[in-house]
DNA sequence: CTGAAAGCGCTAACAT
DNA sequence: ATGTTAGCGCTTTCAG
């Protein structure tokens, strides 16, 4: 049996193909009698509209592109997952491009998607979120989009985004509250500057717990586990050791706990850890990892209803939306246990 | 300025339409001076082919479908990136569909995929590789498709393997090689056929060392690290406990490792575990998880490959090609240490 | 509320 | 080696 077309379903249901268009399109001005007519000769038909012809005739590709950059695959698949339960009852469908942040071809790439795969629209996810030559590419080719957590440029685009920094912020106070006043941090890639809102949190928070910043508690990781543990040394070879340690993301953080494991450092008596992520090696990793969770999908679905907006040329109002993060804590963290005392 | 078409492109050379549509589709019979002045014009006017019409007009949708079933992130983000790497230069894109296996609407999301956007050719991974409804609908539609690890009907399709069931075989004799003689299994989800043959590696290992088959010390585990607890928990109860305990995954073996920390057990020193898949988990949990490694990206790479071929029209004449799996020795495995013995 | 006609920008088949 | 002619299956525009 040869695919249906819109031609063989009017012929069946004995109305023109404009007709069928509009019961397919969900256009109004079509008589209930007509759409049922119709429906029935579609669903005999196993009719399916050809994706190609609607999009040449309508100049529109139903395809809506998303360009990452993130390291973490759970970060990504869960954008990826998010955006699709969204746009495909939409009969919208998701290119995906991986994208190495810097990398010199990217405008190429995305230009090409623009171009020759006539992205309707396009979304994307930190550390891109922010990459000011990707943004002035999209808003030259006029191409609508969205952002993922941009913490540059708000009015560039609409985006949504999540409180990290009043996470982070929360997350230290409460290991203040657990009696930790010598609390390291590790900084994430300064490429990422979501990464730095989250320092900003933890540096807030000493400020208002009246906490000396201390420059010897700060180091500057890169995100991964490596730079974790290469941080992890350093802070913890002090003499004058923290008692807390708050990493800017959950590779980090374990990477931390592999350090304080090999010197023999008793997690969480000697030693409180906390992550941000949530990332599956936080649940996994012994003793479980104090984390902060982001509502990736919620976002990245936010996200998606935003652009198909545009795209259906509503004039968006909020172009913001705020989803909040939380706290998960788990057994890394615990109070205080002051060593004892010289008498 | 407004997108250039074929027929500005042919106008500013000199020629005709189909002219320049031989010199974009690298088809022969041109002269070579012809084709320098239609690539001049096309760079000139930065011409793209509209991907809609090239469909539209060749009954082709230059787009791949991707189902994946698989629990795991970063699996199926190197599937993903491996496949893109292989069809992105050959102008094919890639539509990604997560599917739950067992999901009765399975097969109408794949009819979908393949009769409204029309993809030309479709990929499967485990534990879909093995999905005989989904293979049949595929054949039934006439579609070519490729699989990822399948386990079963190996002629319905060309694929690409790996040797699961040998690395499985490796990683026990080498914990044989250790002196271990109780060595516990953690079998992986049942739906997930490949899974079957990591427990068949095991226990040829055990057979070929003259070891029995103990049923106590195997464990039905459902590939999630909350199952490799709960496993891990009866294992380690047993008086007669094993002394290693290879899991058929590393969520599992994460789970494992958590508990014996919990019971306060030594890892290595009183228990060896070893996973499988070599996730990230597997070097930032303590002690790193020694495991097995597959070429995820390297099948996806050469999956697409045999793909595109097909599509092409090239037969296969080798429908599979299997790629090596490798034992990552880590520090969770180690030498059996004899318990003192009674005098 | 419904229909007829005119393309969208390409490729395929067949000239030349 | 190059050009001509017809569509592909829809949406759009404009008429009724």
């Amino acid at each position: 049996m040869a695919k249906a077309t819109i031609d063989d379903v009017a012929a069946l249901a004995g109305v023109s193909m404009k007709t069928v268009s509009r019961v397919v399109n969900n256009e109004p001005n079509v008589r209930p009698a007509t759409r049922e007519k119709v429906e029935a000769a579609i669903s005999a038909l196993d009719y399916r509209p050809n994706q190609s012809a609607r999009s040449l005739a309508g100049n529109r590709s139903y395809l809506l592109g998303l360009i990452y950059g993130h390291p973490s695959a759970h970060y990504v698949l869960d954008i990826q997952e998010g955006v699709l339960e969204i746009c495909r009852p939409q009969r919208y469908e998701l290119l995906v491009h991986p994208a190495i942040h810097r990398d010199p071809n990217l405008i190429n790439e995305v230009t090409d998607m623009i171009l020759e795969k006539r992205v309707d629209g396009v979304m994307l996810t930190p550390p891109l979120s922010d990459n000011m030559n990707v943004i002035n590419l999209l808003k030259k080719m006029n191409i609508p989009f969205v952002r993922v957590a941009p913490t540059e440029n708000k009015s560039a685009s609409p985006y949504v985004e999540t409180n990290d920094e009043e996470a982070s912020y929360d997350m230290t106070c409460q290991l203040i509250a657990l009696g930790h006043t010598r609390i390291g941090f590790i900084c994430g890639h300064p490429d990422h500057r979501a990464m730095s809102l989250r320092y900003e949190g933890y540096k807030a928070a000493l400020v208002e717990n009246d906490l000396p910043l201390l420059k010897n508690l700060v180091e500057q990781g890169d995100n991964s586990f490596e730079s974790g543990e290469m941080c992890g040394k350093k802070l913890l070879a002090d003499a004058q050791r923290p008692t807390a340690i708050f990493a800017a993301n959950d590779d980090m953080a374990a990477g931390v706990m592999m350090v304080a494991h090999q010197m023999g450092i008793k997690i969480p008596a000697q030693l409180s850890v906390a992550g941000f992520d949530d990332t599956p090696v936080a649940h996994q990793i012994w003793p479980a990892l104090t984390t902060i969770r982001q509502p990736i999908r919620q976002m990245a679905k936010k996200a998606t209803d935003l652009l198909l907006k545009q795209l259906k040329g509503r004039e968006i109002q909020l172009p913001a939306s705020m989803l909040s993060s939380s706290i998960i804590s788990r057994e890394s963290t615990g109070p205080l246990i002051k060593p004892k005392d010289k008498h």
